[in-house]
Parts: structure tokens; C-alpha cells; sequence
RNA sequence: GGACCCGUAGCUCAGCUGGAUAGAGCGCUGCCCUCCGAAGGCAGAGGUCGAAGGUUCGAAUCCUUUCGGGUCCGCCA
């Protein structure tokens, strides 16, 4: 969906050379393509080019690879071409070539890579009015909050929206409910008034939508109840507009507190609220144009193609009633996008894989209408948090597990670690364990693919040992430190020279970030970053023990190796930004 | 009934368009702080990649079948 502006990276720096040796050798260049090596003792990367041509060639794979290996020796960024296996072609790269790209890359942790701009707006939080957000939340929120820092990264207008579900039948559910309880509220009455304050507060309120929810469940007078105070609410009676614009409110402060805990920004506080004014307009003109049928007294949008290998069940426009429902919002939500961003080239729907075949309904019917032509709807669906029993996760009380407790649990064992510490006053403790708590957190759900769902445990998620963001925060640290003390002891960071393994390593390593961010924006899988910010601060600790910096065996050593050091924490910094991690100058 | 996703080490999970000896973390065993921050490093044990076929020079990856788990399927959102 995207394609690249700019790039002097050290894989395309390679690819170019590989596809001159390609072409050299009278081969089509498609297969010209470095990748890491499988085999480091082996070498740095590898092509497996050959391999394929051997069919259309009609040649032996490993005469291929020798006819490219030939055309590659002696290239100045090379030391050595061999031919491998069945036609492996491993890359050793020189020195110089390996300190220039690092050089390159000191100055601008992404190389230089760029993608044309388009506008995107990144649909993701999906909060439900009286609803707090809970662990199912955790995802969406920090998914898309880094999807969001990485496609702007590459240099796209990104928008996010947090699309509240603030409308439809909960809503009724809930006025139901209050007029039960404090019916003398000035909303009731005649004339409705604002309520001058609330009986509740958001505690109460989020225990009122699943008491509402179970009574209509049980009892139909409650459900008919609930309908027709939707149907009030949504035809504008002021009283019902009165209670739902407080509640509204209400649940929206707190949900807006726990996105700034967590970090997740949203450009645009939206919800299925602000689109109902285009569905009138909408149904009309999708009846009009005959897109819209009557079936069984409802209104729907057949969206099964013909190609289709499985069955595609129409959506569902409006109820026999002639309420709309939230595939008509979703549709009209596109609609209002389009309209509000008149550049507006994709939209990403960061929401719960269970909603897939929803969407994918919606972005057809979309597509018949013509409501968003030359705009890329895009699903990108996020597995479910699940229990020890692999069912969505509950509390042992049975509740949903609130995600600000999550936050505090991770964010208070951070603060008990850091508890003996004396160099910290109170504010900075405070500070400090909220970075690494959330950080725990966040990197941990950013570690597994988008789409596979995840046994919720909490010990895992606070944990800050081993593969987890405070590990890769204090591989920021300790160079922080290092840089420090050189500085203080005069010496500054100079022409970085590779000589050691653990420095070769760390150099290719640390040159992989704009791939990495290119590939994770293509796939929408910031996991893939995850993993590689893990893995260079795993380069720098390897690097770190075997490799003395303040204490090199000469300035010219040292000099080079500070530099490695600022290059990597500057890639990590980057790296951690673009997942929505903050780091700390100590811990 | 129909469709989609998943099944990889004791546990939790990676594994990018098919490529050499399938990885990480946790847990387990043993080392390493008179040496730049041990939230660390090194070494080790642990896998018929659910099963069976097929495509291919080559399969955890692609196709078919099968078993097991999860999810969704017009008047909730």
C-alpha cells in the first residue's frame, strides 16, 4: 500500500549491487535480493537468487550462482563472494562499506527512507460510552497507537480517530435503566432540563450498562423499553439528547485519561454519534440507485460476488423498524471520512479480528456505492485477550479485567523495584516507574502477531526480565551512561572502525531498522519491530561484554566504539518511539 | 450446517515473498560483578513444527484430507 520515496539503506545499497551482477551475468534481476545470512559464521548476507533461475535458465543453480558470484568479486563493499550449497551466494561485506552505511545511519536512524505521502486516517480504541476501557482495549490501543508513529514515521499524513461507540441500543439500555433509578432527574421532566449534576459517577456508571444489559436480557417489557428509549434518543427528543450528552461526556474523561497513560493519541474524538446526520441522505440514495433492497422488511446491500468461494451474507442496512444499525454507521463513517479528508487515500481499521467478515461486508457495500473511490479500506484485525481456558479473559469474579488496573498493577511493581533507590526523589520515582511499567506492558503486547490472540498473564506482562521493553530501555540507559562518563572525561565519539564480530554484528544489526520499519508498515505488524529492537539491544549487550569502550586499548578504538554506541541508542530510541515507548535517562 | 483463524521446546510466543543445522523469553542445570550499570552476559539440557498425503532441487511456510481448539454467520454493537 505504500511505496518508497528515498532510500540509501545498506540492503538497497546491496540489492543495486546484486542487480548489476545479475544483469552482468545475463540473468533477469528480480531474485536480486540480500538477506540475512542464516549462517552468521558463514557470512553477513546471502542471495538466494540462483536458485529459482535454475529451471528458466536451464543451468545448474550453482553455475548461476557462480556466474554472479564472478561478476560481484572485487566489488569494494564486498570481501568475499562464495558460492554455497545448492547455490547460495554468501556476502561478506568490507569493513569500509560497513563503517560508511553505520557512518550514514549515526546521522539518520532511518537511512533516508521515505514513502510518498497520502493522506490515511487509522480508525483504533473503539471505547464504548459507559463502558471502561479493559484488557480486550489493550491491543487496539497500543497496536494502533504504534501503526499510527510508524506510518507517519515513513512520512504519511496519519490521522487517528478513536470512533466511540456512542450510539445504538446500549444507549436506551442505559436511559432505561436511569429513569428507573432516579426518575426525578431533570432530563425526565416537563420540560426537560440538563441534569445540573449526575447522580452517578463513572464507577456507577459502568456497573449500570451490564445490570441494564442482563434485565433486558431476561425480561422483554425491559428490552421494549430499551428500544423505544433508542428510537427517542435517536429521533432527538431533547431530554434523551440531555442524559446521552452527559454520559457521553462522563465516560469519555475517563477514557481519556487512560489513553494518556498508556500513550496512545487521538487526533480526532469521533463516534458513531457524529455520522447519523448522513444516514438519511445515505439510505435514500442507496434506494434510489436500487444498491439498498427491501428483504423480509428490512432494508440490505447484497455484497456476494460471484468469484466468491464462500458465502457472503448481505449487510444489513435498516431494521424492519427503519432504525439503522452499525454496519449503516460504519458505512456512513467512510462517507464522512471521505467528505472531511478530500486527499483521504487509505483507511486501517485497527479492531478485534471477530469483526472481520462485518467490515469486509461493509467495505463492499462501500465499494458498490462508490463512497470511496481510490481509497484503500483496510482490515487490520487484532486477536483476542484470552484466559488460561483460551476463552476472551475474565476476572476471577467473573467481571471484565479493567485495563487501568493492568496500568497500575505493572506501573506499581515497577515503583516497589525502584523503592531502595536513593538517588530518586518521590516525583522522579513516580515518573520513572510509569515509564517501565507501561513499557512492560505495551512490549509485550506488541511482541505477538497483530491477528493471533494471547493468554492474558499478568506476570508476564509486568515482567521486566528478559525479553521485555525495560530490557531494551536499559540497553538505552547503560549507553546513556557510558556516553556520559566519556564526556566527562573528555573523550567524544570519532570514525567508527569494524573490526571485532561483536561490532560487525551490531553495525548489520542496527542497519536493518528502515527495512524493518518499511516491512512492519506494509504488514501493519509493529511486532516486527518489536522483535528487532529486542534483537539489537541483545547485539548491543553482546557488544557491551565483549567489547571494552572507556577502557579501549587505544583512543582511536574508543573513539569508533562511542560512536557505535550513539548509533545504536539511536536507533533503539527510534526504534522504541515508533512502538509507542518512551525512554528513561536512568533507571 | 457453512466459512474464517490457530495447532512450533515443560510454559508463553516469534519464524518476513518456500532455502543451509527451526529461534527467543520464562522455567530448569552450571559458570561470570577487585573489570564501562547483573533489569546483564556465556554455556547446557529440552522439538517426528497436531497427523497423513501431495507440489518442489528444497516445505514449519504452498495444496488436499484428517484430528483438536477458537471465532463468525440479515433485524445487538
Amino acid at each position: 500500500m505504500t511505496a518508497p520515496l528515498a532510500s540509501t539503506t545498506l540492503s538497497a545499497r546491496i540489492d543495486a549491487v546484486l542487480a548489476e551482477a545479475f544483469a552482468t551475468a545475463g540473468l533477469p534481476v528480480e531474485g536480486a535480493r540480500a538477506a540475512r545470512a542464516s549462517r552468521p559464521e558463514l557470512a553477513d548476507l546471502q542471495c538466494n537468487g540462483a536458485l529459482p533461475l535454475a529451471k528458466s535458465q536451464g543451468q545448474n543453480p550453482r553455475e548461476i550462482a557462480t556466474a554472479i558470484a564472478a561478476a560481484l568479486a572485487g566489488h569494494p563493499a564486498l570481501d568475499s563472494v562464495e558460492v554455497a550449497g545448492p547455490g547460495f551466494i554468501n556476502l561478506r561485506l568490507s569493513a569500509r562499506f560497513l563503517a560508511d552505511c553505520a557512518t550514514a545511519q549515526g546521522s539518520d536512524p532511518m537511512m533516508g527512507l521515505r514513502e510518498v505521502p497520502r493522506r490515511m486516517v487509522i480508525d483504533f480504541g473503539g471505547p464504548n460510552v459507559a463502558k471502561p476501557l479493559h484488557v480486550g482495549h489493550l491491543r487496539s490501543l497500543v497496536i494502533g497507537e504504534s501503526l499510527r508513529r510508524i506510518l507517519a514515521g515513513l512520512g504519511h499524513h496519519v490521522v487517528s480517530d478513536v470512533h466511540l461507540g456512542d450510539w445504538g441500543l446500549q444507549m436506551g439500555m442505559l436511559v432505561a435503566e436511569i429513569r428507573r433509578r432516579w426518575p426525578e432527574l431533570s432530563c425526565f421532566a416537563t420540560p426537560p432540563r440538563p441534569p445540573a449534576s449526575l447522580p452517578f459517577d463513572m464507577a456507577d456508571l459502568t456497573l449500570l450498562y451490564p445490570a441494564a444489559a442482563a434485565a433486558c436480557r431476561e425480561d422483554p417489557d425491559r428490552m421494549a423499553e430499551a428500544r423505544a428509549d433508542t428510537a427517542a434518543l435517536q429521533s432527538g427528543e431533547p431530554g434523551h439528547r440531555m442524559l446521552w450528552s452527559a454520559m457521553r461526556a462522563l465516560s469519555l474523561a475517563a477514557q481519556t485519561r487512560d489513553f494518556a497513560t498508556i500513550g496512545a493519541h487521538f487526533d480526532l474524538l469521533l463516534g458513531e454519534s457524529d455520522v447519523q446526520p448522513l444516514i438519511p441522505g445515505m439510505i435514500e440514495d442507496l434506494v434510489e440507485r436500487g444498491i439498498a433492497i427491501p428483504s423480509d422488511g428490512a432494508l440490505i446491500v447484497e455484497v456476494a460476488a460471484e468469484t466468491d468461494a464462500r458465502p457472503m451474507p448481505p449487510l444489513l442496512l435498516a431494521k424492519s423498524d427503519g432504525a439503522a444499525l452499525y454496519a449503516t454507521t460504519d458505512l456512513a463513517t467512510i462517507l464522512e471520512r471521505v467528505q472531511r479528508f478530500p486527499d483521504l487515500a487509505a483507511i486501517v481499521y485497527v479492531v478485534d479480528q471477530r469483526q472481520s467478515l462485518h467490515f469486509e461486508q461493509v467495505f463492499r457495500a462501500a465499494a458498490r456505492a462508490g463512497y470511496a473511490p481510490g481509497v484503500t479500506l483496510t482490515f487490520a484485525g487484532f486477536g483476542t485477550v484470552n484466559g488460561p481456558d483460551g476463552k476472551p479473559y475474565k476476572t476471577r469474579q467473573g467481571g471484565v479485567a479493567q485495563l487501568a488496573d493492568l496500568l497500575d498493577e505493572a506501573i506499581g511493581k515497577a515503583a516497589e523495584r525502584l523503592a531502595p533507590r536513593a538517588d530518586l526523589d518521590d516525583d522522579a520515582r513516580a515518573r520513572l516507574a510509569r515509564t517501565i511499567g507501561i513499557a512492560a506492558v505495551k512490549f509485550a503486547d506488541l511482541s505477538s502477531y497483530r491477528t493471533s490472540g494471547y493468554v492474558f498473564d499478568p506476570e508476564r506482562l509486568v515482567s521486566f526480565e528478559g525479553r521485555t521493553g525495560p530490557y531494551v530501555q536499559y540497553a538505552c540507559v547503560r549507553i546513556a551512561s557510558i556516553l556520559e562518563r566519556a564526556a566527562a572525561e573528555g573523550h567524544a565519539p570519532g570514525a567508527i572502525a569494524v573490526i571485532e564480530p561483536a561490532e560487525r554484528a551490531l553495525v548489520l544489526d542496527a542497519a536493518r531498522l528502515p527495512d524493518i520499519v518499511a516491512s512492519a508498515a506494509a504488514n501493519l505488524a509493529p511486532n516486527e519491530l518489536a522483535d528487532f529492537v529486542f534483537g539489537l539491544a541483545q547485539s548491543f549487550s553482546r557488544f557491551y561484554a565483549d567489547c571494552p569502550v572507556l577502557a579501549a586499548p587505544d583512543p582511536d578504538i574508543r573513539a569508533s566504539r562511542l560512536a557505535l554506541c550513539a548509533l545504536t541508542r539511536a536507533v533503539l530510541v527510534h526504534g522504541l518511539d515508533l512502538l509507542g515507548i518512551a525512554v528513561p535517562d536512568r533507571m
